[in-house]
DNA sequence: CTGTTAGCGCCTTCAT
DNA sequence: ATGAAGGCGCTAACAG
């Protein structure tokens, strides 16, 4: 096998590199019968031109990086499954433009700080997409100031102008809760996220703006942060249920808070949908086959990946620098609730 | 923002770039004294290496590409479930090689042939993993033709040598039918894959060997093949159940089939576990939370991973060439059987 | 239309 | 221990 450069097809056809790359790229400047020939050879060497010697002279690299935490300990195991779905619904819409998506699982528990300059420089990718945003989020200060090119999905405390993409999770719970409250239940719980996600705090918000609007209580007893496994959900809804008066309804930040605590209620012989009620967040392709079906806000991702991407190609571009978009998640009434 | 590049670093000490080179790649050849001073600017610098233009020397890139069909019409949406899980944790062990792993959804249905060459050759990835492979399967001819390293995750019918990592589909169905007749069913409906796939076939193989062991008939009327989603499921398993001596049990070749099944049957007014017994294979985060929850053939993803990357790694260091390993699944009881 | 030249950032001889 | 020079594969700028 030999090296397969447009240096060897040059000599094949007799021409000089610079008309094969011309001929390559499509640039004027060859003649039609030449381009022909220079086709031709490529074709049959089955050439394939060096990505890595065309980014050297400051050309894209066709690849945008998905930097994340993938071992966080505090991680919601509910976000891990979001997750999943996530990377392979960017990776479709990355393809649609013509990019690749280069995952990158931080090691170092600190938000990837390391790794965020790193892969941006070493010219391994040509923008970054961020996700699991912090409310004071380091990342995204670092990307601002050094100027590099990002896409947050998720909002920050930030003040400084960047680009983000997210989904109005105050809108969702509030809706959710709304539901719940007009199946007639007034003792509603609450399971949220760690509070130090943006997200967290938001769904949190409309969760107590649905209580206000109808005029309930706001009762710490019933309300509950930060869980992020079984083990921790099954102390936390145990204790939850074993008041006094327990909460006849559940609004979960996400749909894995809601199946653990379907599966530690149905433990206390409890069935959702029948002896009380409970919605999700997320609508994981899990939602519809619980037992019952899990009322959830369904999360629009590919429209969230389409917007990250198409976003992202456009800072790169340079055609704009700070805008965002809020997305409209969607109430999804299943058996739960 | 400057260049950042080790001509700067040179500049600013008083040395030459191929000192700056040496100090940073821990060559030896370099005063302590300048080494150190060397290092010192590079941080306060916040100096990446480009490995676009160390790659270009023939050095790695790190990177590890995952080329597959995202959108494959006749792709069973249960391997999709699946692979979604498998791409994080695949990028995970290719993180504890020091390796990014590259998402490329190809867009030609044709198995992306056209670009897997590119990918390789164009130097954005070292190796590349494939996946979804079929018993004749061009990708696989190419790649050994070519002589470019990469590794699959399944087996083929073809002669030649090349390295895979496979899950023993055969002992897994195989040792869920078995599970399923011992709990006393005698007419086993089996819900396939699409032929064309390797796994398809070999796990066909197990219910196939399961009957004959036990003695029982091969009834084609209880077989089916191809299931990609729940329109065709639905379908399917209404015929299944509308013979006169309809299965009371299933061996599902994914647990998405498995699901699929369970959910016709319930409309049949039918409850795994209590009318019928039914088993899956993949174990798929959802199984667990099925209701009820699925027995099923569970893949060891992780292994999976890691053997892959591994054998991959020791190509790209020319250690080993056409290795196999065949990894035993193992099978979870729940409720559904 | 075509070829020559220079250089992207880095590393690796080869001298000194 | 250090620096100068060449080249990885390609493309852009400049000549002809």
């Amino acid at each position: 096998m030999s090296k397969r450069t447009i240096i060897e097809i040059a000599e094949r056809v007799g021409v000089s590199p610079a008309s094969v790359s011309r001929a390559l790229n499509n640039v004027p400047g060859v003649s039609p019968e030449k381009r022909r020939q220079i086709l031709a050879v490529a074709e049959e060497l089955n050439y394939h031109p060096n990505a890595i010697a065309r980014s050297l002279q400051g050309r894209r690299i066709n690849t945008l990086a998905y930097i994340y935490v993938a071992d966080m300990p505090d991680r919601p195991a509910t976000d891990l499954f979001f997750f999943r779905d996530f990377i392979t619904i960017l990776a479709e819409r990355c393809a649609t433009y013509g990019m690749d998506l280069l995952l990158h699982p931080a090691t170092d528990g600190d938000g990837s700080m390391n790794d965020i300059g790193r892969i941006l420089r070493s010219g391994r990718a040509d923008g970054l997409i961020l996700a699991d945003i912090r409310r004071v989020d380091p990342r995204v200060l670092y990307l601002i100031e050094h100027q590099l090119p990002f896409i947050a999905f998720g909002r920050t405390d930030i003040r400084k102008p960047y680009s983000y993409v997210d989904v109005d999770g105050e809108w969702g719970i509030y809706t959710a809760t709304c539901h719940v409250i007009s199946r007639g239940h007034q003792r509603i719980g609450f399971l949220g996220l760690p509070i130090e996600y943006t997200c967290a705090v938001d769904r949190y918000d409309g969760y107590h703006r649905a209580l206000r609007h109808y005029g309930l209580p706001i009762n710490p007893a019933y309300i509950t942060h930060g869980v992020t496994n079984e083990t921790q959900a099954r102390v936390v809804v145990d204790r939850l249920l074993s008041q006094p008066e327990p909460p006849t309804a559940f609004v979960a930040a996400s749909d894995m808070l809601a199946i653990y605590t379907m599966s530690v209620a149905a433990q206390h012989g409890m069935l959702a949908g029948r002896d009380y009620a409970i919605t999700g967040f997320d609508d994981l392709p899990l939602a519809a086959h619980t037992n019952p079906p899990l009322s959830t806000i369904r999360q629009p991702v590919h429209q969230v990946c389409e917007e990250l991407i198409a976003r992202l190609m456009r800072r790169l571009d340079g055609e704009e620098h700070a805008q965002h978009t809020l997305l409209r998640p969607e109430l999804v009434i299943r058996g739960s609730s």
